[in-house]
DNA sequence: CCTCAGGTCATCA
DNA sequence: TGATGACCTGAG
């Protein structure tokens, strides 16, 4: 298998922080401390030495997948250096996830990742993904000729009774998976054109999904979409909003990056805490 | 044996 | 509109 190295100085670029951030789930630390990332029916490798990243594959690839992908034309310290320095939590949040990207993901793939992490733990949401990818992905050589299997198409996953994605350990979440095939296949939601929605509409959409709810939406908007106007409250961001804002997120302050920040916010309160409590 | 993990749905007032 | 319980599963 052929590729080439592409090197780019970058930013506000953290692989760690990214693999790490909860948005992806098929995206992991390799022994050679290269990052390989799978989306979609694709597969990559990055290195990451200070600001330098190696991307392991062809030039149009990088050009028209991967750099959408990580976003790599926004300037995330500008976003940062909107936060007023008395905000003193959000100011160590970001500083603290400081290299993290808001990927730009498949819109199926994810709709299936957060239909799926409803009531479940990360660890365990990257063994079912993983599990459905096995099961119902195609099979494609990486650049050493070892098996990674694609992201299974909306058209398989319909054609499954609703209950037999228990066997790749979805629990109750099997029947929103199957259900949410069906509604795609079918085209009662079209997600060519819910991809060419704003916001709202596209949240409104999606919402109309067997098993997606305000939470699930923000999320397909923020990580497939890339709406930055999105701002998906789970349990960690409610806690940490009661905690530290007890007049309010002013989300009016941020308007075009309150995703960004709702990024930098779980990932301090998923790792961040717990750093402190080591030292 | 409990509780918890990036919630949502059905049901009832 | 808002509150409440059920729901797969496995790690701690």
């Amino acid at each position: 298998m052929s590729y080439k190295k592409i090197k780019k100085t970058v930013k506000n670029f953290n692989i760690e922080e990214i693999c790490n951030s909860g948005q992806c789930f098929r995206m992991e630390a390799m022994e050679n401390g290269r990052y390989r990332v799978l989306a979609k029916d694709r597969c990559l490798e990055i290195e990451q030495k200070g600001e330098v990243c190696t991307f392991f594959c062809e030039e149009a690839d990088f050009e028209t997948f991967w750099k959408p992908y990580f976003d790599l034309e926004r300037d995330y310290a500008l976003c940062i250096s909107k936060i007023p320095a008395e905000d003193l939590y959000l100011t160590r949040a970001a500083r603290f996830g400081s290299g993290i990207r808001i990927l730009k993901q498949d819109l199926w793939e994810m709709i299936v990742s957060f239909l799926i992490s409803q009531q479940n733990n990360i660890v365990r949401i990257r063994r079912c993904i993983q599990n459905i990818c096995e099961k119902y992905g195609e099979e494609r050589p990486d650049m050493y000729g070892n098996t990674y299997y694609s992201f299974p198409k909306p058209e398989v996953l319909a054609e499954l009774d609703e209950d037999e994605l228990k066997a790749c350990n979805l629990g109750y979440r099997s029947k929103y998976v199957v259900r949410t095939a069906r509604s795609v296949v079918t085209e009662e939601i079209n997600l060519e054109k819910v991809a060419k929605m704003d916001y709202a509409a596209a949240k409104e959409e999606l919402l109309k999904l067997f098993g997606v709810g305000e939470k699930v939406a923000d999320c397909i908007c923020l990580f497939a979409l890339h709406q930055m106007q999105a701002f998906p409250v789970d349990t960690h961001i409610r806690q940490a909003l009661e905690q530290n804002y007890a007049d309010g997120f002013p989300m009016e302050q941020y308007e075009g990056m309150q995703g960004i920040l709702q990024q930098y916010i779980f990932y301090y309160e998923l790792k961040g805490k717990k750093e402190q409590e080591n030292v």
